[in-house]
DNA sequence: GCGCTAACTTAGCGTCGCTAAGTTAGCGCT
DNA sequence: AGCGCTAACTTAGCGACGCTAAGTTAGCGC
């Protein structure tokens, strides 16, 4: 059925250079998972067809499918540190450049669908995988939250929970979006940006109801007094 | 390994009750999805066993694997729309029941971590998972966000964008909690309670920002009109 | 030219999802 | 009473999978 072309064998290595065959399986399988679009329906044996080698060859570089899977992945989101700076470079302000970034991420994650689903979703992910969203998508976030923080856009404390809270609200979107494509998003960035906004604006927004803790009923007390008339609302 | 005691052999069901096994293989599968923790570990031929009966009459009740799944998942998640609805029912107004109702949404979710994961995870899933998620999770949302409108906490207009927004903030929380167990999330609770107020807070402050779009400049500037000390903070 | 070992291959095990082709047993009908 | 019909299964097995043990080949160093 998938009749892939066979690649016709493959030359032995130099002796030196094993490593040339990890690399060339990487890009072997990178390729056919964005052809399948499902990583189980990319089998070893295929890989190993594509890169003109016998399927056994694979192990003496990757442990089992999953780390296989993992370097493939991992290859891919480096990619996305990069997208997300070149994205938040010309941003005006902290603000700004968090509504860039958490832009950037769901636009990346949305056009590498199968591979954000492996990178997030799956049961066993590769250490890896989460070394390079850590250093790509949470560091950038993180660090422009402590930006917002000095700017008194964010209450001063603890940015942890608030980057967590970005991180999930734009994987909650994209993740929703590649998950359930037959849903009303609309367009990709206009619904992302404005979910990403509302999470933002209510993460500042708390810190003018209160300090610290806010209860509930603050919260609401709060909306309710914003909505007197007596307030000007606009300027 | 898995030394699972095969059950001793069914008895041939009744001539009019080739339904009776269906359920059986469904309770089957669910009780090793949930002792698995992994759809790839429960096979067709396990289930049989369990049920004490061979592979094939798997398929005189279900097309295929993922049909199975579909069907345990959507039994499990048959109750979310209770759980939603009795963590809402005394809830003060219709903001704190949006609250109550994404916190339902996570606690449960959290609680069935790897049938959330095929639910809404899943490449393939059985479109009666999405019907169920529909009719639960979404629906709840939607009218409460109508309600929310009603009562001037959100801006009037069109409650989709904001009911499908809070449930990608209640997804994305509940995904990357499930998924990435080990990042510092804190109390499964205070975390969602968290993201899910500053998601709903976002969009009620939104609607204090200004009438229709609302751009990135403008929002960074009524945060900054918000911060000067001219204005009483606190009531 | 010969040993050593890196870089592979051959052969195959156990398991999987799934199917084609049976077999068994109870109800309805004469 | 017995017989056909068909619902409710089983037996046997195909092709593909992940993965492994035990080979084989080829180039470098001496």
């Amino acid at each position: 059925m998938t009749a892939v072309a066979r690649t016709p064998r493959r030359r032995r290595a130099q002796r030196g250079s094993g490593e040339q065959l990890r690399a060339e399986i990487i890009a072997a399988a990178r390729e056919l998972l964005a052809a399948a679009g499902n990583a189980d329906d990319v089998s070893i044996r295929a890989v190993a067809d594509a890169v003109g080698v016998t399927s056994p060859s694979i192990y003496l570089h990757f442990a089992d499918k999953n780390e296989l899977l993992g370097a493939v992945v991992s290859e891919v989101f480096s990619e996305l540190d990069a997208a997300m700076l070149a994205a938040g470079a010309d941003a005006d302000g902290p603000f700004e450049r968090l509504r860039a970034f958490g832009l950037a991420y769901v636009v990346f994650a949305v056009a590498h669908p199968e591979q954000y689903r492996i990178a997030t979703m799956d049961p066993c992910p590769q250490p890896d995988v989460d070394e390079v969203l850590a250093s790509s998508a949470f560091e950038n976030f993180n660090a422009t939250v402590v930006e917002c923080m000095q700017a008194g856009i964010f209450a001063d404390g603890d940015p942890l929970p608030i980057t967590l809270d970005l991180w999930a609200a734009a994987h909650g979107i994209a993740s929703l979006m590649i998950a359930k494509p037959f849903l009303p998003w609309g367009d990709v960035k206009t619904t992302a940006d404005r979910a990403l906004c509302a999470a933002a604006l209510g993460h500042a927004a708390r810190a003018l109801v209160g300090d610290g803790d806010v209860t509930a009923k603050q919260l609401t007390e709060w909306l309710a007094e914003q909505h007197r008339p007596s307030r000007s609302r606009k300027r």
